[in-house]
DNA sequence: CGTGATGAATAAGTCTGACTTTTTGTCTCC
DNA sequence: GGAGACAAAAAGTCAGACTTATTCATCACG
């Protein structure tokens, strides 16, 4: 996604990546990077980068005369967005899909109160923007439309939270609802009554009313839990 | 702290990370491999592994017949963990304090409502300790002692929640409490409001009070805060 | 027997130098 | 003034030699 060929270590990382996060290789494995060099058919140099960007992940640890150990799942930085990505593309798919709409839960409501306080006036229009384009095309199968549309509002109310920290799971976010659209759920139309709450937000945070933004949203982040319980109680 | 000598790269990281986070080089600056290996007294190839973990944060970006760029702050993945020490070690030490403080106060209320369903009996008494813990140092000047409870009473909540997100934070939220008792704030004994809300938590947790413990720990995170306010509104 | 020192094997760590590749800026020439 | 060719610059890659820390096994000593 975010930048592919960035060089032989990156095309090391494509596919290494994804095999630790699957759980390939269970905690406490060893790797050595000469193996891996020849694997890949890359130079030790090349090989050494990748693995020190794993390491700077918390994907492994490299130590001497013992070679390059795989940490476990409980260390890795799981907020890592190339991490999050190799995540969601592998097998702990739906785990990784629950924690991380948990997450937004915990979120989201939080950002869009501060979002009616801080929101700036081009932030509300953009806002309003999208909970239109979101209604525009909530009937009808137009659900890559829709999505698009979700995906901007949800950015804007984090990035118009004032906080960075909020501000930088905008990516996150955007990958859920994008995986929640293409894959387990969503076959039909969205919900009325999200798409509803969604405009509701966007008039709440440019009237600044802080709390029904969030109670808003907080129902927002209640249906989007409630989706996955329906599919895996 | 983590893991001060691992290698060179690990001390060229120890003086570079600090002095981009710290905002030295305006983005878009641009850093030459060579010049900054010869600076360090290191290899091109150590200087480069240095430059790979600093891409893989997205403080910088290196590009062929231009250098190694600095990135806008916006881009910085703000959650990496050595991101966060970099940065409260230096010159924005106030505002990531504030950022992080809130993420907190979004974060610990959801935690603590699911570590009251999910948590074990194991982990409810060492909740239940640490709150002793605190309690029994919240007069006299112990604040270290007092520190050492709070931080694992935070964590436990943390990881009970079962949320491998949430549990992730831990040392996140150690941090901030760490920063808080050795700077800025807490200059007396804890506030004895905090301390009891915290053993009422213990309390709510260990009866399954999801919606109390939520709500308790609402308290103590809009407790933290205020102090904040307090200190530069 | 256990225990501690010695030493050899091993794999990561480091350095150097030569070469390749991509990108950018410039200099023509039309 | 724009299009294309050329040259320079910096990262990228590779190969090989060497260094260093760590572990494990062996052996001597209590």
């Amino acid at each position: 996604m975010s930048t592919p060929g960035r060089g032989l270590h990156g095309h090391v990382l494509d596919t290494l990546g994804p095999e630790i996060t699957a759980g390939e290789y269970p905690p406490g494995s060893v790797l050595r990077t000469d193996e891996l060099a020849q694997r890949f058919d890359v130079s030790r140099s090349v090989m050494r980068e990748a693995v020190r960007v794993l390491e700077s992940m918390h994907l492994v640890e490299s130590r001497r005369r013992v070679g390059v150990t795989v940490r476990p799942k409980s260390e890795w930085n799981v907020y890592d967005p190339q991490v999050i990505r190799w995540r969601l593309a592998g097998k702990d798919r739906a785990p990784q899909l629950r924690s991380l709409t948990v997450l937004r839960s915990a979120i989201e409501p939080v950002a869009a109160g501060l979002a009616a306080r801080h929101a700036t006036a081009e932030q509300c229009a953009e806002l309003t923007q999208c909970a239109l384009g979101m209604v525009a095309n909530s009937r009808g199968h137009k659900l890559e439309q829709y999505l698009v549309h979700d995906m901007a509002f949800h950015r804007v109310i984090l990035d118009a939270s004032g906080n960075e920290m909020f501000a930088r799971l905008g990516d996150v976010v955007a990958e859920v609802l994008a995986g929640r659209t293409h894959h387990d759920v969503m076959f039909e139309d969205p919900d009325p009554a999200a798409v509803t709450l969604h405009v509701q937000v966007a008039e709440a945070v440019r009237a600044g009313d802080a709390a029904r933004a969030e109670e808003l949203t907080r129902e927002i982040t209640v249906g989007a839990l409630q989706e996955l319980d329906i599919l895996a109680p």
